[in-house]
RNA sequence: GCCGUCCUAGCUCAAUGGCAGAGCAAACGCUUUGUAAGCGUUAGGUUAUCGGUUCAAGUCCGAUGGACGGCUCCA
């Protein structure tokens, strides 16, 4: 019996067909070439040669396929050999392609048709098409190389989705709605968090006041964790010697994302891509004793990588990034206490955020790519081996990934769920055996002998660039209150009470909580309608009858939450629950 | 970088090839407001930039830049 993953696969799959057929009635000479089930639906690529269509041909696809639908009753299977698929598909090329591909492979060529539409391809369908494939949506027109390669023809890439159920397809669609709305460019706008602006260029984003305080709030708590964690601040310039980048082997592996290098009094200079030599100089500047070790050098670093133009995307991809990096060199025997350490930071960091699923990716080297991997193959096994050790003990859930590995050693990556469920890589702790060797770092152990440390390339975030993207839409911009730029709006109900509200601003400020007096000459309503729509955690009201309620040492004030009406408090109070709350990042 | 779509006021958007407009925001005034939008007035534009077609271009064509959806990439 198939399990409901597999059912789910072949619904998508056999719902690609319906679209190639849909599309091939429409627009006849149409070439379909892969159309496989995807994460949250499927996709269907296709060579329409002269014709270009947009998303507005998707209402008249989506008809066409539900005329096509009802005859579709079973798919008929059958095996051919190389030279049959050959004949069957003699017009199609991509087809063609493949079917020469899995006979390469020794697989079995299987064709299959639902009565009208015969097609070559390795996924299962499902077993009563007409009946399954009702709750179907074409999503979006993109293009996409053939076989992924740039190098290859662009084909036209139709996406869409299936669901077993209306209500599951409507969620879904629901999901989407949702994931536009609290796109962080867009809440960026309205919460006046960043603006990029032509003028200083592109995939260079500004933080606003208010997006500062994000930013500086995250970095306050991490230098707090670290700090607590034996870590080690330090700060580095952002430019280097481009030879120290030839040294670490940076510049050969990375050479295309790094910026053209420049002159300084005939030396050559470059923006530096990532802090690692930096930190091994601090690391060299003087001996160290295996007493010494682990030293963790930490930073938020920011980095200068050449992204290409389609790839810059507001915060999530950007040309200079800042990574709170830290490398921590070590003996041998510190490896497993060091990555439980920085697990330790990781689990913090991610509770704080309030995302509280992960899985993680064990990233290794792909033996047979010589080329992009320092080559030592038993370095490689036994680094791999250490981080599978570690992903044991701790019974992390995990998938590994071949051929991900950094140039260096493998490493193990951080995937959160965030409230939409959508995955976000955030962490990275990478296993380096080989960077003390290459460059010359060591330390002088007990019986005298000079030996390498053993190197962990933390990432806490990965870049806070993206994770201030990542947090807004996570929390759809309602910032928890250690988080919000603006934690209290002061709404005088008319503006006689501006000198009270004036008091509340100082007792409120002197306790060190972000504060505005709302000064508008507006009803009540429309500055509640303000307040609540800049997310800001708390408004506090004072009117007549706040006025009327306050003794002389305790002011009382009418507060409402995102939400809701909490009704009147003193101040004195409110300020301790608000430092409570901000103290445990609720 | 590649395929496709798009770019009009600070923001969100209108305007058959024929007088560039609205709402919000802003400034000013009236109102002094009681839990999600009080009223009025004013100001705001080289329609991304450059070039072309046309009696006439926001609108059609080309180039450049930028944004968006993907692809590729993401140390």
């Amino acid at each position: 019996m198939e399990n409901k993953n597999d059912y789910l696969q072949n619904l998508r799959h056999s719902c690609a067909h319906l679209l190639a057929k849909a599309v091939k009635d429409l627009w006849p000479g149409t070439h379909n070439a892969i159309g496989p089930a995807i994460e949250n639906g499927f996709y269907q690529d296709f060579d329409f040669g002269k014709v270009k269509i947009s998303e507005e041909d998707l209402a008249k696809i989506e008809k066409r396929m539900k005329q096509i639908l009802p005859q579709w009753k079973k798919f008929i299977f059958n095996e051919v050999t190389l030279d049959e698929a050959r004949a069957l598909f003699k017009d199609n090329p991509y087809k063609i392609e493949l079917a020469k591909e899995f006979a390469k492979d020794g697989k079995q060529l299987q064709t299959n048709d639902p009565g009208d539409f015969l097609d070559l391809c390795k996924m299962g369908h499902v077993d009563n098409p007409s009946h399954d494939l009702k709750h179907f949506k074409l999503l979006s027109v993109a293009g996409a190389y053939w076989r992924g390669d740039e190098k290859n023809k662009m084909l036209t890439r139709i996406y869409g989705t299936c669901f077993p159920s209306k209500d599951e397809l409507d969620k879904y669609l629901w999901q989407l709605e949702e994931a536009k709305k609290r796109d962080h460019r867009i809440l960026g706008k309205s919460l006046d968090l960043f603006v990029i602006d032509d003028n200083i260029g592109k995939g260079l984003p500004l933080l606003t006041p208010k997006g500062y305080i994000i930013r500086k709030s995250i970095l306050d708590f991490e230098y707090e964790l670290e700090s607590r964690a034996g870590f080690s601040h330090v700060w580095t310039p952002h430019i280097a010697k481009t030879e120290i980048y030839r040294q670490t082997g940076h510049f050969q592996h990375y050479k295309e994302v790094m910026y053209q290098p420049f002159g300084i009094d005939n030396e050559e200079y470059v923006l530096k891509p990532m802090n690692c030599p930096h930190h091994y100089s601090i690391y060299k500047s003087k001996p160290r004793s295996y007493r010494d070790l682990p030293i963790r050098l930490t930073e938020p670093g920011t980095c200068y990588r050449y992204e290409k133009s389609g790839e810059v995307a507001g915060l999530l991809r950007v040309r200079a990034l800042t990574i709170d990096d830290s490398h921590i060199l070590m003996r041998e025997d510190q490896i497993e206490s060091e990555f439980e350490l920085c697990l330790n930071l990781i689990k913090k960091m991610f509770t704080a955020f309030g995302l509280h699923k992960y899985y993680v990716r064990l990233s290794l080297a792909d033996p047979s790519d010589s080329i992009k991997y320092i080559a030592d193959k038993k370095t490689w096994d036994d680094a791999s081996q250490i981080l599978q050790n570690i992903i044991n003990v701790n019974k992390l859930n995990f998938k590994i990934a071949k051929g991900e590995a950094s140039f260096y050693g493998p490493k193990i990556d951080f995937i959160v769920q965030d409230s939409l469920g959508r995955d976000w890589q955030m962490s990275t702790l990478q296993l380096d055996l080989f960077m003390a060797k290459k460059l010359g770092l060591i330390y002088t152990d007990e019986k005298g002998n000079p030996q390498y440390p053993v190197i962990i390339h933390r990432g806490l975030t990965g870049s806070l660039e993206r994770t201030l993207a990542i947090l807004i839409e996570h929390y759809a911009g309602a910032f928890p209150l250690w988080l919000s730029p603006v934690q209290v709006m002061i709404i005088p109900v008319s503006d006689k009470f501006l000198d009270y509200c004036q008091s509340v601003y100082n007792l409120l400020t002197a306790a060190n909580i972000r504060v505005i007096i709302d000064k508008d000459n507006k009803p009540l309503g429309a500055k509640i309608r303000q307040g609540v729509l800049q997310k800001i955690p708390y408004l506090c009201i004072i009117g007549e009858k706040e006025v009327a309620a306050s003794k002389n040492n305790d002011i009382i004030a009418s507060i409402r939450s995102r939400e809701k009406d909490l009704g009147q408090s003193s101040i004195n109070e409110f300020v301790k629950t608000l430092l409570d709350q901000v103290d445990k990042k609720i």
